[in-house]
DNA sequence: TTTTGAGTTGTTCGA
DNA sequence: GTCGAACAACTCAAA
């Protein structure tokens, strides 16, 4: 092989320069490397604001890791990957798999393209410690439910994190680029954006949090979550480099870490084996729900206005940072389907539109997990009520009123029930117990 | 082959 | 206040 000819890494949601097994084989083929990134209207439209900035910024990051050497093209993928390609000579695009039901249509029609112009299609690695489809029962078949899942992840050989030090490869100088274009305006804080973020952050976590993750990884009201969700959602970092460091880590918060992580790789699995989950109820018979046809309770709930402090703080931190704590994700999203009867979709939808971190595979089972339509081989009758979790996991109130300005003059844990309500903070909009045995009738009508 | 036990994240009720 | 039982039906793996 002389390693003359260029190739191109098409950039998609592995932002990053470091254990990029992509980048490594690009390597092998060619010393010189065009790096790419194409802003695929298909993928930006449905997305929402404070995603596309973040991605921005983590745009911006790889550039100047490359010395300004990042192509950003606008367009449809096919056209705008084979006329790049064309325009250096290149022999190959090298691509990190993207396993979701949008990529890999995309990535089908690139390929068959680039074959036409006898360029090769060459992928290595996914953004999944392993990739989707990897881990099967004994006969071939996916798993449907975690526990199994996660005993065959765990068992399942990984790849050591590649090593790509920075001088691997001389970047080509792009023929042509736009400018990353300016973000949008967003109202919501946004996480520091790019590869170093996300390291520095995952070795402040290493330093301290990871102590005591296994509990606090459940209290809203602590800073004991990784916040490494954005990151892995553009690959900035992959999980794989964060395995490695867990490895032969037996304390309850990497043991506890690892388990999430699986979680994040099983939905992609499911996501992988039924691709028409992202819309559609994994299990078929809840299609025969009922669900009500409620604009006004929906945006109550969107706004943050439905009288129940912990599904309101929740709702606002999502509108105020892109990002809500896992615990509340689980409480608020129990409150739209199983409280308001509205269908999971509509709050997948709206947590999409908001999110830095949504993934859609995380994003959609994850909702129908809660929605009871999901891979939850645990009780239907596991219905959250907001009042207990605000108590349990919120216990001294500090969450509420971070988020609830309204309910700051309410001192401990008298904001989760309140006696006097402040006049202009809502009543309850539904009454809890009420709808919960309505939640329960309807279910037994689908499963009877 | 059949049986058995367990399954991320819960709540309510009655003793 | 604390505790155990009950709340379906199904998947998966081990016995």
């Amino acid at each position: 092989m002389t390693r003359e000819a260029p190739v191109v890494l098409w950039f998609r949601r592995d932002l990053r320069l470091g254990d990029h097994a992509a980048l490594l084989e690009a390597s092998r083929h060619s010393k010189h490397v065009l790096a790419l990134y194409v802003l695929d209207e298909a993928l930006l439209k449905p997305g929402g604001a404070p995603r596309e900035a973040f991605l921005y910024g983590c745009l911006e990051k790889l550039n100047e890791q490359l010395g300004g050497r990042l192509m950003l093209v606008r367009g449809e993928p096919a056209a705008e990957v084979v006329r790049a390609a064309r325009e250096i000579g290149a022999a190959a695009v090298h691509v990190s798999a993207d396993t979701g039901p949008y990529g890999r249509r995309r990535d089908a029609a690139v390929a068959e393209a680039l074959a036409e112009n006898n360029i090769d299609w060459v992928e290595t690695g996914s953004p999944y410690a392993v990739t989707p489809g990897r881990v099967t029962k004994p006969d071939g078949s996916p798993y449907r439910v975690f526990t199994p899942f996660h005993r065959a992840w765990t068992a399942h050989g990984r790849h050591s994190p590649a090593d790509t030090g920075p001088s691997l490869v001389d970047w080509v100088v792009p023929p042509r680029s736009l400018g990353i274009p300016r973000p949008p305006r967003v109202s919501a804080v946004l996480p520091e954006p790019g590869e170093r973020a996300a390291l520095n952050g995952w070795h402040d976590f290493l330093d301290g949090p990871i102590e005591t993750y296994d509990a606090d990884r459940d209290r809203p009201d602590r800073d004991g979550t990784t916040r490494l969700s954005p990151y892995l959602r553009w690959g900035c970092v992959h999980p794989r480099t964060l395995l490695a460091d867990l490895d032969g880590d037996d304390r309850p918060g990497a043991k506890s870490l690892r388990g999430e992580l699986c979680w994040r790789e099983f939905h992609a699995d499911v996501l992988w084996h039924r691709p028409e989950t992202a819309r559609e109820n994994y299990d078929r018979r809840f299609d025969a729900m009922t669900y009500d046809d409620d604009r006004e309770a929906f945006e109550r709930w969107c706004a943050g206005r439905t009288g129940y402090p912990i599904v309101d703080a929740g709702m606002r931190q999502l509108l105020a940072e892109g990002w809500m704590h896992n615990r509340v994700r689980m409480v608020v999203a129990s409150f739209l389907v199983k409280d308001l009867h509205l269908p999971w979709w509509l709050g997948a939808r709206h947590f999409m539109k908001h999110l830095v971190d949504g993934d859609l595979a995380s994003n959609q089972l994850n909702w129908q997990w809660v929605a009871g339509s999901g891979t939850d081989a645990a009780p239907y009758f596991r219905i959250f009520n907001p009042t207990t979790q605000g108590e349990k996991f919120d216990p001294q109130g500090n969450y509420v009123r971070k988020y609830v300005p309204e309910l700051r003059g309410v001192p401990g844990k008298a904001v989760h029930q309140l006696k006097d309500r402040p006049a202009d903070y809502p009543a309850p909009m539904v009454d809890h117990a009420h709808e919960r045995r309505v939640s329960l009738e309807r279910y037994g009508k689908i499963t009877s």
